[in-house]
DNA sequence: TAGATTGTTAATCGATTAACAATC
DNA sequence: TAGATTGTTAATCGATTAACAATC
């Protein structure tokens, strides 16, 4: 029954839901739950649910629901947060020191390993005991540590050519804070977007609008 | 033919970006484009832009196209880029310190008049000029105040609390970037969540599972 | 065994794409 | 006028929901 190939985004982007949820289960001594239970706390459907774990496998067990310690390491496995995937920061201001912040005492399947500035005022200083350093020693720390992905938080008419250079360095997948959609030529990398501004401008037409629910 | 009433979010969350994109091609002098142009540029399909714009109305001239920047003013007044709603923030941490920083000098629809913590540490320190006020304030500050929407960069833990007292307050539109999801039980509030662990998440499936596109 | 709840197939709903007539 | 491109309807595709047989 597991199938595992084409899973699409719309499931995908349930799982960290589910599981952020499960752990928080997990953490109060829940043991088991059931898909309905777990419709009512997530504001979901039940067949949803069951829907969404089966493009994976049968967690569950009929006439009992699931344990949850155990959907929980499935679907975190199924991310991947075992992995302990490099990752390097570009760009230490405001918001790259927050995320640098954020990444090192609660990492979900990353370990942060190096972040880059190229202004001289950023460089040398440190963010949570990791020193900044000088945008221009990307390649020499690249070409050592080979890290997987990169944190891009830099303004947008820096990340052409910061992309390029990654690029030609292996580095490959981008978790990309920039006001800048990156259209990538190659298939073999990952993007994935955080757009505030766009978060707030939704926000401000609901605001705006409030027809709709 | 200008309808303007149960909108889907798939088309609202694709206006930022259309918003965005025609922002940079006005700057960049571009005075008219047609959809296909668009689509090519978003990595949408034209039917897809036409379609999103005309939920709105008819913004475009047959045979001609569209005029950007005719249609990035409408845009921007759909989303409601113009209001000023005053906007405070709770949890001045690094992501809070972040996205004060962010919003003061880009505001899209919003304008941040109060920020606020719990913590000695913090208050009386400044974020862009503005003042770090206790926790202890926010009923006062709101009742003189009346702000619109209320950032949320608090831990998990505070978020019920505060946003009970935000609630019968009048403030009940948020911008959350706890690691909670927030549901409410009451039908005139807004929540838009930005859960960065969720995106990170999502990344590492990704990036574990190169199978998919 | 009887009750409960899953896994899975079928039905529905909504969103995207295609097609084309209207019209600048 | 002829060419181009929109606005809009119709067709397709995918995602969500409902239903139920399988089974713990």
């Amino acid at each position: 029954m597991p199938r595992r190939e084409n899973i699409s985004m719309s499931v995908i982007r349930r799982l960290p839901r589910y599981y952020r949820f499960l752990t928080h289960l997990k953490q109060k001594g829940v043991t088991r739950i059931s898909s309905t239970e777990l419709s009512v706390k997530l504001g979901l459907t039940a067949s949803q649910i069951r829907q969404d774990l089966n493009c994976f496998g049968g967690f569950g067990q009929q006439g009992y629901g699931y344990i949850v310690d155990q959907l929980c390491d499935e679907i975190g496995n199924i991310l991947g947060l075992s992995n302990e995937y490099k990752a390097i920061l570009i760009g230490a201001g405001n918001l790259g020191r927050a995320i640098a912040s954020h990444m090192s005492f609660d990492d979900e399947g990353f370990r942060l390993v190096g972040i880059f500035d190229s202004s001289p005022s950023k460089t040398g200083t440190r963010i949570n005991g990791q020193i900044v350093r000088d945008t221009v020693e990307l390649e020499d720390f690249c070409q050592k540590e080979q890290p997987t992905m990169a944190v891009l938080c830099i303004p947008r008419d820096g990340v052409h050519t910061v992309i390029e250079r990654l690029y030609n360095l292996g580095v490959r997948n981008y978790w990309n804070f920039s006001h800048y959609d990156i259209a990538m030529k190659y298939d073999d990398t990952v993007v994935e977007n955080v757009h505030l501004n766009d978060s707030l401008m939704t926000l401000c037409y609901r605001i705006s609008n409030p027809s709709q629910k």
